[in-house]
Order: C-alpha cells, then structure tokens, then sequence
DNA sequence: GCCGTTATTATGTCTGCACATAATAACGCA
DNA sequence: TGCGTTATTATGTGCAGACATAATAACGGC
C-alpha cells in the first residue's frame, strides 16, 4: 500500500498544499523514512522523480528544497512522420521529390560541423496524409553513413530508414513558425508567406554529424505534449 | 567504476551497434547482472532509464526488447517568462493591458469544463525584452483561485503569480504557427497576418481549470528542447 | 579577523535478498 | 481439439545495510 508513489504522491500534496512551501528545506530522507515507515530508499525513489519533474532541488549536503520557480517540464513524443499520420486514421504515403550531390549552405554545415566546402546528400520529401500535403522534408545527409547498395528512398523514407537503422542517436530539435517560402509554399500548396511550423533536428552520431533535417508543416498543425 | 551509467551505456552501445537488432529480445536483467558483475537492481535502474526514453520496451514475463520504432522523446523546459527573457542577457518587464470579468468564448469554456454562461476573470499582458514586444499573452482564470485581497497583476504578471502560488498543477501544452490577428499584430508591433508563434495551455487543479493561456511571441521566437 | 584544513552530513548509489505482479507457457479435462 | 486452470518466469518493487561523494560547517593556525 505505501509504495514510492504514495509517498511521492503525499509528498506531492503537501507541495501544492504549501505545507512545505518554495524555496523551503523539506525533512531528509531518513526522517521521512521513518515519518511514512518505508525504507530510505523508497523515499530517495520518490523523492528523485519530483526533483526530475523540476519540483523539488536536490543538493548532497545541502539537503532538498521545494523549487523556488519550477520550470515545468515537458515532454513531446518525436515519432515517426508515418506513425504520427497513422495515428490520427489516416493514410499515409510520400513522394521523394528531389535526391541530390551539393554542397550544404554556410549554416548547415557550420552547425553539423561539416567541411564547408563538401558534399553531401540533399533530399526533398514530401509527406502525404490523405493524399494532402502533410510536411515537406528538406533533408541534409552525411552518405557515409549509408550502406552499399544505398536504401530506396523512394520506397522507405528517410525519416523512416534513418529511425530504423541509423537509430538512437542525440541531438536537438527546435521549433519555430516561419512563413512560408516559394518552394515551401508552391510544394505544400499553401499561399505565400502563409505562416507555417516549422521543425529542424540535427543529428549526431559518435562519429559525427548524421543529417540536418527541416520539416515545413501544413497549416493547421498543432504540437502538443504528452500527459 | 561499473555503476547503473556505465551499463546504461553498455547496453545503449550494443543497441547503437546493432549486437541487439530492433525488435530483438535481450538477456534478462539476471544474466546481464552477472555479466556486467553488477547487483540485478543496477542493470534494473539502467534498463528502466533506456526504457523511459524509448529505446528499450519492457514487459513482464515477456522480458526486454529493442523498441521497433524508437519514439524519441524531448523534453521542454516551460519556464516563467521572466526566467527566460532574463537568461538571454534581457531585462525583463511587463504590461498590464486588460483585466475585466467576462464571459469566456464557448470553446474555452468547453475545454475547461466551465458552464458556458459563467463569467471569468480575462488578462491581457504584454512581455517585454530589453523594452521589445517578446510576447503577448492572454489568459481566462478562475477567479476563485485568488486570494482576497487579490494580487496585483501590475507589479507581478498573473504568468509568475500563478506558477508561485498555484504552481504544480497539471495540464497540457499545444504549440503551433498562425497568422497574426489584428489584436496580435498591433501588441506586437508586427504586421496583420506575420507568422507567430504560438503557445496553448490549460492547467487543472484537483479541484477543477484554473486557467487557459495564449501565448504569441514575436517574430524569431524559437522553442528548443534540452540536451 | 581571515583563510585553509578537517569533520560532518544529506544525498547518491550499490548489494543481496525477498516478495509482488503480470503475462506467457504448460497442463489437464471435457 | 478446444478451453479454462495452473505453473513458470521476467520484471517491478520493497528492505536493510554499506560506502561514496559533495558541500557545508566547524575548527585552528596565522
């Protein structure tokens, strides 16, 4: 019945309750231990996940405090572009629109640390759900990490093959609104300077950079974070 | 030397290098435990991590696999928007624009469960950076989450009062791009119809909505996820 | 009084063991 | 064969004890 999740629960309460209010040392781990009659580990348990959460602000020695201004954190779940048109019922499918050699722009490659002067795989896609444009992939891509024969990206996107197989790799992943361009608009058949949302990843690698993707959403896209 | 990090990053090495393909089950937690010469608990705690980010999917009995699809998940960091503005070099400050009672339209009522005709308290406040528009916000809030006397939404922004002092609360957060509206454009200075960022949050109590907020932040606002 | 050293202390983590739980596999009966 | 019941098993979580680590507080020399 008193498992870490009651007490984290009971600890939760007694925040939102002001019993222990911001920026105020809460009893240690042993004291609360013997308070809920659980093991101190039990408690330590409880206690790490609100300090994740952002709620509470742990320190050794210096002992734990309700977070003074809790940043809120939030969670988004980055799927796969089929899963995510599949999830809402509807039919997914994509057009490879452009496979080229080039050499990136300045930022791009500054950004992935890439020669400026090299070449790389660039790649438009266009993501359909329903038959309606759905987001427009611009994609920048270290070849090197392809395999021989090179995947048909026709068949697989890259989104996809590069989930799948090149998978688990950091980055980070920002998110802005932008209106739209003359390719963008002209491709998602939206006016121009329509305002679009806009999502860019850079990935790396142990190796290095991976790929620098921009995806264009269609208007009406909303990015939402999980429960 | 060998603690819950160093196996996490064992088995992440062994996911990345496709010893263990996705889909594929791995050893269960005793054999790993003896392998690694850990305690079942550490390879438990490294596990859980890797399932919690969406790289290993566990069940019971059914044992530990590598996720088919990883779904990525980034995290946010929501912070007060004074925080934010002051954490780029910018001196941070605020507008009161409007504050009346009145009666919230039918969809924002509906998504908080409030009765349609029942009056609510509206704020308008601007968010300054360094003197410029940085973004306009519009909330609808229960009025009987305040305290009496209420607090004085000139000197602290209804933003910073609420994560203070009704803080915790969950909720749910939506982000999209969107045209500019007239009201829009003319707080923020930017043309009918430029392409703005946009944030949606409600937040619940145990008791019922507290509030509803629209965010539109100036023009180049970008939303980042953690490392 | 000032500053560097040492003691103290709260959290971080590991171990070994135990039992709970959920889901599959095996079994047995009709 | 088909289906409900039972056994098995991997993960989930608990406990008590131990040591590690980091940061503060106390101390002592100058």
């Amino acid at each position: 019945m008193t498992g870490w999740e009651d007490v984290r629960a009971e600890v939760l309460r007694r925040i939102r309750a002001r019993d222990w209010a911001p920026g105020a040392l809460i009893p240690g781990e042993e004291a609360l231990a013997v308070e809920f009659g659980v093991a101190r580990a039990t408690v330590n348990r409880a206690l790490r996940d609100l300090a994740g959460a952002g709620l509470l602000e742990r320190r050794r020695k210096a002992g734990t405090r309700v977070a003074l201004l809790p940043v809120r954190r939030a969670t988004l779940e980055i799927a796969v572009i089929r899963r995510e048109v599949e999830a809402r019922g509807q039919v997914y499918a994509h057009h490879l629109l452009a496979m080229d050699h080039a050499v990136p722009p300045v930022p791009v490659a500054g950004q992935l640390g890439w020669k400026p002067e090299a070449t790389k795989l660039y790649l438009e896609t266009l993501h359909l759900a329903d038959g309606k444009p759905h987001a427009f992939e611009a994609r920048w891509l270290e070849p090197a990490v392809l395999p021989d024969p090179r995947p048909d990206f026709a068949a697989i996107s890259a989104n996809e093959w590069l989930v799948t197989h090149v998978a688990y790799a950091i980055g980070d992943i920002a998110f802005c609104a932008q209106a739209a361009d003359a390719r963008g608009a002209e491709v998602l058949g939206v006016p121009l300077g329509a305002a679009v949302f806009v999502t860019e990843r850079t990935t790396f690698s142990a190796l290095g950079a991976i790929t620098f993707v921009r995806l264009v959403h269609a208007p009406g896209y909303r990015l939402v974070t999980m429960v």
